[in-house]
DNA sequence: CGCGTTTGACCCGCGC
DNA sequence: GCGCGGGTCAAACGCG
């Protein structure tokens, strides 16, 4: 029963288990095809530094190419000149690090296979060799030495080239490396600030609890909603215990994700059990015993269903939180013609229902990557207009996920989380969802809506919206920040932003996995009545699957996920919102979620 | 035969 | 209390 849970506090599914990932290739979801495919095409951000003691498999890895324009520039004006023979398909093969084309390219000529960098000097042979039937019109003796000379000198000149563009690799390398070590600092700060803040919160309400006694409980039950009031205790002396033994590594996986199970599961640790339990299945063990009586499967989704409280349970407490756990949600709309998106992980159809309102029918899925998973998705194309493709997401895996369907899963995470995070770091109980908005995608509150009215939080990733053709074409630089990483800017971030992040997020996809993804994307969304021809593709992939592809380069970006993680930690850290105003201004999602 | 999907029934929450 | 709608279950079915 704990297996998966187990798993989940073993390997995280953050930044460590990213890098682990990358590093193990027979993990077990690079078995899965598709999930290879991902992995691929979701290694950029630490791609680069695997990829220098692996330089065969960096043939294949054209993320890590995306910062290195000017050296492939460089060299392809080299290898027209010193290698002007070189086949077209390694031309195709840009992307490639410039280094691996060197290779490459002395292994084309006479080098041989052993052929290393340092031999720059077969290829000025090989130099010589092409230009050879230049030299065999000159019969002058003095001219071709000095034609020997001249080459020397341009070779030496490539060498030193060359060497500038290593090092540059090497500082670009570092420069990712960094970047990533500060996003996994970010990470665990906002864990960090996340405990506190809990901790802050649940003593604050133990002494309002104390003093006020039944008041106090009325007026919450009145006033705030009750998924918000509950989510308080979370840092009771169990959180406190959490923060410092058995949590370190939770604290430390530095994914929101992770923290909400970790919170959920100190709270079943607080039931008094011996064993850790997943928070959902002791309430489906509940709600099976009392409904259909035993499920062999540990059903994490069982628990989707508010449990009543049950005044008697030792677990109010816990049920409430894992109410709301469950309850957020995250939603994206995306123009689709697939019937479903490829966010990376398995899922199984569990169920099929005609809503009101909507003719088209709403389909039920759960994860299946895992026996117990709790994460559960449903999917609905839109009443107005069938090419949006309504994707909800709920829950928190417990298991590993490949890199792909972790980025989806932790940008879901990140907004539960925050979500969550929100009603405990305010005074009122519910965080003003504008705020929300603004944190998880700080740049625009047109695309991301939160609606945290009842009766379920939601995050809604509205990818539909047309984005700004200009900003929507390739940054200057591909380590251009999309928004700028400090806090205090995030509220005065201009929306039309976010097409941006999405437009570069996607344009490495794109380039990650061969396609034009981004134009496709870009075009799609941008007309609505022209569609442009290059949208057909010999696989022209649905704007379904690059919207979980945008989200996962999104949330893979350590761009994207260092600002993210300082919103948060600007937020929870920085703003106690009081507003209690709960009603959702934002959430322009027409579909009841 | 195993696995995934389909689909009708069931349960629950909520509003009237 | 009743009806409605959302969500889930599980047997039946289809497919490889």
């Amino acid at each position: 029963m704990d297996k998966g849970w187990g798993l989940t506090l073993d390997s995280d599914p953050a930044i460590p288990f990213f890098t682990k990932k990358l590093k193990s290739p027979s993990s077990p979801s690079v078995n899965h095809p598709f999930f290879g495919l991902k992995r691929e095409m979701f290694q950029f951000p630490v791609g680069l530094g695997a990829s220098r003691e692996d330089p065969p498999s960096d043939t294949t890895s054209p993320p890590s190419d995306g910062n290195r324009v000017p050296e492939v520039d460089f060299f392809s004006n080299n290898k027209n000149r010193v290698v002007a023979a070189v086949d077209h398909d390694h031309d195709k093969d840009s992307k490639t690090p410039s280094r691996v084309n060197v290779k490459k390219e002395n292994s084309h000529s006479d080098a041989g296979p052993s052929a290393d960098i340092d031999h720059v000097n077969t290829g000025l042979h090989l130099l010589t060799a092409n230009t050879g039937s230049d030299q065999s019109t000159v019969d002058d003796g003095v001219s071709s030495e000095m034609e020997d000379k001249r080459s020397k000198s341009e070779l030496a000149q490539l060498q030193v080239e060359l060497q500038r563009m290593n090092a540059e690799n090497q500082r670009l390398r570092e420069m990712v490396s960094q970047v990533s070590t500060n996003y996994s600092s970010l990470q665990m700060h906002f864990m960090a600030l996340m405990q506190q803040q809990q901790n802050h919160a649940t003593e604050s309400r133990q002494e309002h609890e104390v003093l006020d006694g039944k008041s106090e409980e009325k007026k919450h039950g009145v006033v705030v909603p009750r998924q918000f009031i509950d989510l308080g205790p979370s840092g009771t002396a169990e959180t406190d215990d959490l923060s410092h033994s058995s949590s370190e590594e939770r604290t430390r996986s530095g994914s929101p994700s992770n923290n909400i199970e970790a919170v959920s599961k100190d709270y079943v640790k607080s039931n008094g059990k011996n064993e850790i339990t997943p928070f959902d299945q002791d309430t489906s063990s509940l709600r099976n015993g009392k409904r259909r009586g035993e499920s062999p499967e540990p059903e994490g989704w069982g628990n989707n269903k508010v449990q009543k409280p049950n005044p008697a349970a030792k677990g109010t407490v816990d049920q409430s939180t894992e109410a709301t756990m469950r309850k957020a949600r995250v939603s994206v709309r995306a123009r689709s013609e697939a019937p479903m998106i490829s966010d990376g992980c398995q899922w199984r159809k569990y169920g099929q229902k005609m809503a009101k309102g909507n003719p088209c029918p709403r389909a039920y899925y759960r994860c299946t990557m895992a026996v117990g998973c709790p994460v559960r998705k449903q999917v609905q194309r839109c009443a107005e207009d069938r090419t949006i493709l309504i994707t909800t997401y709920e829950g928190n895996h417990n298991h590993p996920l490949p890199p792909a369907a972790m980025a989806m899963a932790s940008t879901t995470a990140a907004a539960a989380s925050m979500l969550l995070s929100g009603s405990m770091s305010s005074a009122d109980g519910l965080m003003n969802p504008n705020l929300l908005a603004r944190a998880i995608l700080p740049c625009s509150t047109s695309m991301a809506t939160i609606s945290a009215s009842a009766p379920f939080p939601t995050v809604t990733l509205d990818l539909t919206h047309s984005p700004n053709p200009l900003q929507f074409q390739r940054p200057p630089t591909p380590f251009q920040l999309p928004f700028p990483a400090q806090p205090q800017n995030l509220g005065s971030v201009s929306a039309p932003q976010l097409p941006q992040i999405f437009g570069q997020a996607l344009y490495n996809q794109s380039k990650f996995s061969g396609l034009q993804l981004s134009q496709d994307i870009g075009s799609s969304q941008l007309t609505h009545q022209a569609p442009p021809a290059q949208l057909h593709q010999p696989q022209p992939p649905t704007l379904a699957d690059t919207v979980s592809a945008a989200t996962a380069a999104i949330t893979a970006d350590p761009n994207f996920t260092a600002a993210l993680a300082a919103a948060i930690s600007s937020i929870i850290g920085g703003a106690h919102p009081s507003n209690s105003n709960t009603s959702n201004t934002n959430n322009s999602n027409p579909n009841k979620q």
